[in-house]
DNA sequence: GTTCATTCCGACCGCGTTGGTAGGATAAGA
DNA sequence: TCTTATCCTACCAACGCGGTCGGAATGAAC
């Protein structure tokens, strides 16, 4: 499995909250019901929501969380960030898109050929950060409501199987 | 980290056999002492690979393994899969090309609404997929041999800095 | 100003997976 | 028959995950 239930439970709870409107800051104790998932688990993903400013709180009585933008401009590959730390295929996996040294590579000791899983991982990487970047937290609030109805006819990639 | 160990050891594996010509069997002990890997643990990570199809083997002295194809024709995602099973961004996810009855989720529970994540991890697994099939061993073969020398100007994917 | 609902915070903990190791059985060339 | 190699199974320590617990702080309501 490539995430974890923060990320899987995180992203619930955005929708949760973006489904509600913006009035009031919803009580997680409220999420947790609507979502059948432990309360205090959920305290301390959100916590890393909060963190990264994605939600805000209020305290105290009738307080709760709310989205701290609008979900149109919530996009997945902040929430995944926030909730999963940097996502990369491997640990020795650096992107050197800032720091050009060629290959970064805890086996760069096989001297003359450089790291043989670097070009890989790069797209792996790619295609994950990609296909979160340019999905919003509107689309899946969205996506959720109409379910059990029609088919989403827009399949924005060509979804390969590849467990079957 | 998204993949394990086996990922990473597997596919250098495979790299190491498919560099070596396909003139007689490469031993393990070789492969184990050119990556500056453990020996007994890249036993079992080939034999993954076997069951799979990817690798053959010439038991005895002078025995070993080679590619069961020409590295041209193995992509990725076969070697991924042999490595790491079915890659699924969520353990609730499965894939609903083959079976369509819309949602599958544990997450069902929710009535009205479906499952908020599943556009999101559909996506992403989609992406990486994608990235995967397009990635022969062939081309890792060619690329960690040509490293240190120009950079590549053929960036497939856009690679989009998430870790900065 | 007490009460209650809520966020906030840190410690704890069982469990499964990961990354190995150990030891041997089997096969085949010299 | 010795050596080199694949094969196979069991074992193990360390770590992360998913979750709980207990208790602060905070603020609205009465």
């Amino acid at each position: 499995m490539i995430f974890t239930t923060k990320a899987e439970y995180g992203v619930r709870l955005l929708v949760e909250l973006g489904r509600q409107g913006s009035e009031n800051p919803v009580s997680l104790k409220a999420i947790a019901e609507a979502e059948g998932l432990p309360l205090a688990y959920l305290e301390r993903i959100v916590a890393l929501l909060k963190k990264f400013g994605l939600v805000e709180s209020q305290r105290g009585a009738h307080g709760g969380y709310s989205l701290a933008r609008p979900a149109g401009e919530i996009t997945m590959d902040e929430a995944v960030l926030a909730l999963e730390g940097v996502v990369a295929p491997m640990s020795c996996f650096v992107d050197d898109s800032v720091d050009r040294k060629g290959v970064l590579c805890s086996h760069d000791h096989d001297a003359g050929h450089g790291c043989a899983t670097k070009l890989l991982w790069t797209r792996v990487q790619g295609g994950m950060v990609e296909a979160m970047r340019r999905t919003t937290l509107a689309e899946l609030i969205q996506f959720s409501s109409r379910q059990t109805s029609r088919q989403t006819s827009r399949q924005t990639s060509p979804l390969v199987t590849i467990n079957g």
